[in-house]
DNA sequence: ACCTGAACACCGTTCAAGT
DNA sequence: ACCTGAACACCGTTCAAGT
């Protein structure tokens, strides 16, 4: 296997953010970990937000969405596909922060990615509209509803802002219910 | 008027985030901005995060919301807090993510700030259901629902995971439009 | 409740010169 | 496609000594 010191960085950039937070990323460690001098990095990223851009993408891309995507009916794969993504932020907070924070310079890497993560949830939106599970309408929109309320109730319950001390209490998991509820057409 | 340097260096901080985004917030462009020392800070503050948690909790606080609150029908008032809230983040995006993003130590001030705020939204919420717009129910739930939405339309829009090229398209407040047409009682 | 002035260990980034 | 080695302007933070 030949070295690949560009997917090496990308891999113990997203170590050390995982095991640090966003303060431990620097390009100097980063290097360090993969074995390589301090600068090597800028052979293969113009600058620190591209690497950190290159370790977003991978992190949309992840085909740990995969098996998720198959068997059940169109509404359970689609209720499991909001679930992984809010298991995933709440699992790793901070790939999630990278990845949906702010970019000063927009990578179309990234742009791409998120369009083809996206897309997923739109095909299930479809399907369920078509078996007559979910309303009618622009299945885009729909999507961008579950969409938007999942990562609300990620980012919120990672910042503390959604548990209540007792009563009261509901977790991401729960709102997505309360919603699929409302969403979904008896019978 | 007695100097007030803590405040003054709040609405640096917060002057400073505004004109150049995150890495424009140093210590010492803060004191420089208020005209002391550059560790003039540290008598205020014990470190960085506890003077952004002090922006962030003014952000919280806000009084900016208060109109909204008085006037129209319990749900009409809280369409508006929910639609004030979406805007102050597409207005103020890096207020927004500073208030929402990841404290290292969490402060007690913002977390009494946030909690309030909140309050605002679940008293809405109550009155709304006395009223019969709103299905029964714990009100603090349902809140969550609507303050995750909100929150995850606002920082997917930011983030250009919402807008669609042509066709599709649905803002942050159509989105909210969405969910209290599948949330509120006909009648 | 500030100040000056210096210092520390770190950054991201750039360069020159080499293999 | 890397390397070493040095340098630049910046950080947050800490200190000593002063008003």
């Amino acid at each position: 296997m030949p070295p690949n010191t560009r997917a090496d960085l990308v891999s113990a950039a997203a170590r050390l953010l995982d095991a640090g937070g966003p303060a431990a990323v620097t390009l100097r460690a980063v290097a360090k970990a993969v074995g390589v001098s301090h600068n090597a990095p800028y052979k293969h990223f113009r600058h620190k937000e591209e690497l950190l851009a290159a370790v977003a993408s991978r992190e949309l891309a992840r085909p740990a969405d995969a098996p998720l995507e198959i068997g059940g009916d169109p509404v359970a794969r689609l209720r499991r596909l909001a679930q992984g993504y809010v298991e995933w932020a709440i699992r790793h907070p901070e790939r999630f922060r990278l990845t949906f924070g702010s970019w000063t310079s927009s990578s179309e890497e990234l742009a791409q990615t998120a369009t083809a993560a996206r897309g997923r949830f739109v095909a299930a939106v479809t399907e369920a509209q078509a078996s007559g599970q979910l309303p009618p309408g622009d299945p885009e929109r729909i999507t961008a509803l579950i969409l938007a309320l999942a990562h609300g109730a990620a980012d919120l319950a990672l910042g503390g802002h959604l548990a209540r001390d007792g009563k009261g209490h509901a977790d991401p998991g729960d709102l997505l219910d309360d919603l699929f509820a409302l969403l979904v057409r008896p019978g």
